[in-house]
DNA sequence: TACACTATGTTATACTATAACAAGTCAAGA
DNA sequence: TCTTGACTTGTTATAGTATAACATAGTGTA
């Protein structure tokens, strides 16, 4: 059990109840939740969480942080996957696919979700003191955003959201 | 004067009227619009708009669409401006600060800003048939936004909100 | 077993971006 | 006018991110 406010030691991206992505709570019972349910996911689906999947999906669980793809790629080295870029960018890329992680395209980095299966539109929150990143719930800038296409007669299907800004330590901090 | 359909032809980001974003106008007329006010914005902030940040911009304005660095690199080469990465970097890093252009995090590239010097909160759409790209206003998605990380106690200083999805005309042909 | 399908490993390369320093330009004040 | 200091550009070099293409190996099924 590791009770710690997320800020301090960077990022946790959303975790169990949205509103404490920037307060301490158990991590590891919520990252230990979201591979279960993940595992649990992929079985519905007739999908495969093979190992490189699982182990990915792990480090970014772990790491408690967005991690860049070869930050990744240097872990499963490590424990004796194979070492070439498309071995971390394929399972990135079937994860956040299937919604078990996400892409923060600022930090060109990728974050664990933490609800998976649930159906959610995330948004980012990345603070510029302490590069902690939260998933917010975002469903109602989801809903202008739909809006706001849709007055121009464009479709939506997948969206970005991210917001560069102080989470509360760092506010207060300055 | 030329007047197109955007989507044919690939993006018009923006345009004078935001709802003629993916509609026919006259491009070449809110392109030099556009530009006569990025020089009005520049002096009136004591700042240079160089000829190398000029011809960026006017580039970006041609193009019509958004463009990779390097694409905007080729160009300057081509017309006898340093020929390294740098060059073009740093204006578009320049313009992009300033508000006369924008930077589309999802396709690595740039847009000129079609209405520079108003306070706006652009949000992009991103046709995945054709590619093109319309800065649309995005005021109510940004109050959403703001209102989630405020909720969490963050906050905002910038953000990107990009979508993905069917343009008008892409849409109509599926 | 043979087959189709999926996933992984590997080679090679393409694309995107920035650090660091040298050289030139410009405007303002001595 | 000359000097000074800030800013801009050019250049070298390198760092960081991502994917195409093909070979190999595992998986489930007829």
């Amino acid at each position: 059990m590791t009770d710690h406010p997320h800020v301090a030691d960077a990022v946790c991206p959303g975790c169990e109840t949205p509103d404490l992505a920037f307060q301490a709570h158990d991590h590891a019972a919520c990252a230990s939740d979201a591979l279960t349910r993940a595992e649990a996911l992929m079985a519905l689906r007739g999908l495969r969480l093979t190992p490189v999947r699982k182990r990915v999906l792990e480090i970014l669980l772990e790491a408690h942080q967005a991690m860049g793809a070869y930050d990744v790629l240097n872990r499963l080295v490590a424990e004796g996957f194979g070492n070439q870029p498309p071995v971390a960018y394929r399972a990135l890329d079937f994860l956040e696919e299937q919604g078990l992680a996400h892409r923060i395209r600022r930090l060109n980095a990728f974050a664990a979700c933490m609800h998976p299966g649930e159906s959610h539109a995330p948004i980012f929150l990345i603070c510029t003191g302490c590069n902690a990143v939260a998933e917010a719930p975002g469903a109602a800038v989801v809903i202008a955003l739909g809006k706001a296409a849709h007055g121009l007669g464009f479709a939506v299907e997948r969206v970005t959201v991210e917001a560069l800004g102080r989470c509360p330590t760092c506010e207060a901090a300055a």
